[in-house]
DNA sequence: CTTCCTGCAAAAGTTTTGCATTAAC
DNA sequence: GTTAATGCAAAACTTTTGCAGGAAG
């Protein structure tokens, strides 16, 4: 269970895409930076006014990001498309979302109920046939102010 | 706990729909049929497939009956929008994805990580001042034909 | 006879693509 | 120089809406 340190971020995807065949430009950078201050998921058009290029530039870089594992598309409730970096370049979390108002908040939960998920996952994955299973778990309730 | 008979389902919807002064047409009832049948959140276009009227009543419909807590909007990987019936309606239950094709599986998972979960939940959510939380876990792994 | 539902077609909103240009290696 | 990234505009795709006609209460 390793922890990365902020300063890595950058280098380590401009490795991934290295690898690829594909650059760190500018653009990219600012999105991952973008997708690092946020610490929630970020919707297209967020993404879009953080100044991250035109529209189609984000499209396909958040496309090929998502291709090397940087990024992942996380699916919240209806509207469009939100991402984060994935849980190898931050740490693994949950969301707390707002079924009113569409706000999401990452959270952790305590240790011990992770790995009675990852066990039940595992045993669950192993009955059905599915490999390499992870779990995601989202809390879906009313905040604060729309109570 | 309760767990409803099929023969139920229809009148409860129907039920349902006349207390906000809708009707349970052959339409609406084609399409909480189709996702009786279905056993797993199908796609709208899979919906509409099913003989459950042109697009735009569909689309009609499925808002209407998640108005009324009939069936609940399913998020899974990008795509379109998947719907299944609500868990009052049916049971409470998970979702195992594949990552590769989409595919999406209804699973159950033993009781007492269920319990387990839920006291969690009840926590965190106390703590960040969210109300009604409820949790929504999904194993995403590769299913046998995509290994 | 009033309210709701349907069906078509058109509109709106999100995401993808074509292509010429610019930048990175 | 060769390959990849950008930016604009146009296209594609999912979802919503307007409106006239039909059905339900």
């Amino acid at each position: 269970m390793m922890r990365r340190m902020p300063t890595d971020l950058h280098s380590t995807v401009a490795e991934r895409l290295r690898r690829v065949g594909q650059r760190y430009t500018e653009q990219r950078e600012a999105l991952v930076a973008a997708l690092e201050r946020a610490r929630k998921p970020l919707s297209t058009l967020e993404i879009v006014q953080a100044r991250t290029g035109p529209q189609s530039s984000v499209y396909r870089n958040l496309a090929v990001l998502e291709h090397v594992g940087v990024v992942r598309r996380v699916v919240t409730e209806g509207e469009f498309a939100r991402f984060e970096l994935t849980e190898e370049l931050t740490e693994h979390h949950h969301h707390l979302i707002c079924s009113n108002c569409g706000k999401v908040e990452d959270v952790t939960i305590p240790t011990d109920l992770e790995s009675t998920m990852d066990r039940t996952v595992d045993r669950l994955a192993k009955r059905s046939g599915f490999a390499k299973v992870r779990h995601r778990l989202d809390l879906i309730g009313t905040c604060r102010s729309c109570a």
